[in-house]
DNA sequence: GAGTTAAGCAAACACTTGTTTGGCTAGTCA
DNA sequence: TGACTAGCCAAACAAGTGTTTGCTTAACTC
């Protein structure tokens, strides 16, 4: 059972940079913080990790994995278009501010912050923005709407609920997205 | 005519550091970095800002006050509400966007980044953002809207445009101010 | 011309950063 | 039992950080 006990360290390791990069973000947040979360030494996390970079490669890619999940299974069993979209930008919002740190970090840590991989992050960013491109996609708009920027619009706001956003202040994710969603459709459906 | 050649060498200084900090961000600039870019000295800086966080504060004070008069001046002429608010998130677009590196900074260096000028960095956003909720306030609205969130949308998805936002992409800030604006106007608008 | 001050240089300081290195320990496997 | 390895510690490394200190130069004031 090495290989377990390996994992579980290692996921407990990450786990913690996620946390701590999520709250504080990549920059501010040292490699010795991330060892005192993980209750080792700072030399230590380089036997699981190659780098600082490493670290938040693996982070984005497991909260791109959840995200689409939880986006996917919120979509999933709707049909109408604007409903579609609605459970989308809240699973959106969710995903942003309650969810897991994994998510969180996706959006608060830019690609620039990490030179050496940011071809990889944006990537992994895209796969995500790839999805929802679709739901606007599928919207039945009037004609003199731009989809693209309705879209940045769109994603835009969700992205900075990040920075309001308190679990305790009155508005659940979902309120959110749904508020939103009403907001733009009766100006920009098509009639 | 001591007093004049101070005051260029600051400002050349503290335009110096404007513009690295509205690029690269707070934490990755450093103070060497603004030396060499305002042709001096490391130490040098410290003869005209005592810190670098009041180097960005001083950023903030200037910033604000341009973007404030950008707004007004483009809200002041107009009657309409509607066309009071397009007018104020096209001025707002361009302060992101276009403008000068004071006003980016606002919008790119978050006040926890300077944690001892928290306090002072928040009331200076504040400022602007009260303005922009007066404008909100001044809205006819259905009365199912939530005047809240409905400014929390629109500023959230201003404030995004910075990320995607290129100069020779397509877009004029003023273009993205007025469709945006048309995208909630007639969903929102009291009739 | 003497005194004063603005402006900046040169060099260091104290500290933090990500990372490396070598060794120790406990458990696995033949 | 003995070789082997996964996992971590202890300590350092080199580079970069914001900042301080003492000194120099030039300009202005009386």
């Amino acid at each position: 059972m090495k290989a377990q006990r390996s994992n579980s360290r290692s996921e407990a390791l990450i786990r913690a940079a996620a946390e701590l990069f999520a709250e504080r973000g990549f920059r501010s947040t040292s490699m010795r913080d991330i060892a005192k979360a993980a209750g080792m030494l700072p030399g230590s996390i380089y036997y699981h990790f190659p780098s600082k970079d490493d670290l938040l490669l693996s982070i984005y890619e497991t909260g791109v994995d959840q995200i689409m999940a939880t986006f996917e299974s919120a979509i999933d069993p709707l049909e109408d278009p604007w409903q579609r979209l609605q459970a989308g930008m809240s699973a959106h919002i969710r995903a942003i501010t309650e969810e897991s740190s994994y998510t969180r970090v996706i959006f608060k840590v830019e690609p620039d912050e990490a030179p050496r991989f940011r071809g990889e992050l944006v990537a992994l960013r895209d796969r995500f923005e790839a999805r929802f491109r679709a739901l606007v996609e599928d919207l039945p708009l009037a004609s003199w709407v731009d989809r693209h920027l309705l879209r940045l619009m769109i994603l835009g706001a969700g992205n900075h609920a990040q920075l309001w956003f308190s679990s305790d202040g009155g508005y659940s994710a979902d309120e959110i997205g749904k508020q939103f969603c009403r907001y733009v459709k009766d100006a920009v459906a098509l009639r």
